[in-house]
DNA sequence: CGAGCACTTGATCGCTTTCAATAGCTGTGG
DNA sequence: CCACAGCTATTGAAAGCGATCAAGTGCTCG
């Protein structure tokens, strides 16, 4: 539970220089938000923030993938958030955060103390513009998500969640028509329960089940191949196959 | 499927001014926004838009109830929204709706060609903020919401949406410590299961169980009063009473 | 080598779905 | 006015899917 080395950037070459809050920002603005930032580094299965703390600071994941989730009194806990490089970690306008932010790998934040933040926020359209649209595309994730919350049978989910990682690591590499897609499952069994509302029991029978029927082949429990993107998209429920070009 | 008669509406006392996009809005603003303005009025059951639409306006709901929903190839349909007087429709900077937009109820919308919104959005931050806050309001709901259709019960899952529609309501009319809370449903049950993530016979059947066990009480088929929201709330498996008082 | 963890697989249970019948209500037209 | 269609809702019986309980495998690390 500390951190194991300092991590420092220069925000000229930072990884996610443009997919992040910054990447409206003119040379000026990035200048001002340099000033302001500094890093921190969690560990694989720390967790960064539980549900009810204050919110003291808000900031981009740099590398690694942190999870949102809630849990109930008993225990029973969903995930509801999955959160990669370049997305943001936090709320401005509000003192508490409402889920727990856990690391799933290690981790690097690049971190804005809250109230500066907010200030600089409301001078700078730029990241406000950002923003919004940054939290406008997760609310459409988190509003597709919940039609495989709620109406999804357990394969469609498994493979609903093997067709988001898929498409995430064909949209980093470009591979335009490449028809083997390979990939790291970043989650356990029990993580991948939480994501889906399943028992990682049913979780591990789904994926054994895709495997028999030659959807998906593994190399090792946590490693992918899908040798048929269109296969993976209708085992996966979904409507046609217009959306699995993008 | 026609307009049932004209709808005109002063900004000044507009029952959502204070709650819509334009909450933040100087003066001068809304008078421009006045003057951008027109009306819709839509009737009960008819779509507003349809999954892919070209979006050519946004809008606020002024009053009546929409939903927003995603529909499977072979039927299965799940409710992602439910769109409330002040929410707002659509989203700037996309082309295409993600969603069917739906009136359960009649309903008027506030309406404002895309492009000059878009526009106008980029000149005043007033309205940037108070997007990104409600934008942020609908992401913690949908996220929240996420933790119902993955993890509650059935039964569970019907006192959620008792609990939240009580608290709309007991919300409006500040009825601070009032034992007995009383409110329509503004669905049938084939929207609450679309809603829930349930079939309609689940819904009617654990709807009549917490009837038997005075959970609540039924003036007609869609007429209820909960007598004791704390009661309501554990069978919702809420986290504790901390909730229930905001 | 043994403890601990992630994962797999089997057997059984129970909740929700599915299929089916029926009741109540509203609006329409003979 | 009543018959009837169409819709919403309720309730029953049976089936099925995923959860639960349980055992066992394989891997890593001290």
């Amino acid at each position: 539970m500390k951190l194991r080395h300092k991590y420092s950037q220069d925000c000229s070459d930072c990884p996610i220089r443009y997919r992040a809050i910054c990447s409206h920002c003119e040379v000026s603005e990035l200048e001002r938000l340099e000033s302001m930032k500094f890093y921190r580094v969690y560990e694989r299965g720390q967790t960064i923030m539980w549900t009810g703390d204050k919110m003291e600071f808000v900031g981009s994941v740099v590398s690694g993938i942190a999870t949102l989730s809630q849990t109930m009194e008993d225990g029973r806990r969903q995930m509801v958030g999955l959160l990669l490089p370049s997305d943001f970690v936090g709320r401005p306008g509000r003192e508490n955060i409402g889920f727990d932010v856990v690391a799933t790998t290690d981790l690097v934040l690049c971190c804005f103390w809250k109230k500066p933040f907010e200030d600089m926020m409301a001078e700078t359209p730029h990241i406000l513009q950002r923003l919004l649209e940054m939290s406008l595309d997760e609310l459409d994730a988190a509003r597709e998500w919940m039609l495989v919350l709620g109406r999804k049978t357990a394969r469609e989910k498994i493979a609903s969640l093997m067709l988001v990682l898929a498409q995430r690591k064909s949209a980093l590499t470009l591979t335009t028509d490449a028809r083997d897609i390979a990939f790291e499952l970043p989650l356990t069994r029990e993580a991948m329960a939480d994501y889906l509302g399943l028992t990682l029991e049913t979780v591990s029978r789904q994926i054994s089940s895709l495997r028999k029927d030659s959807v998906i082949f593994m190399n090792s429990k946590r490693s992918i191949t899908v040798p048929d993107m269109g296969r993976l998209f209708e085992e996966a429920g979904n409507r046609c196959e217009t959306e699995f070009m993008n």
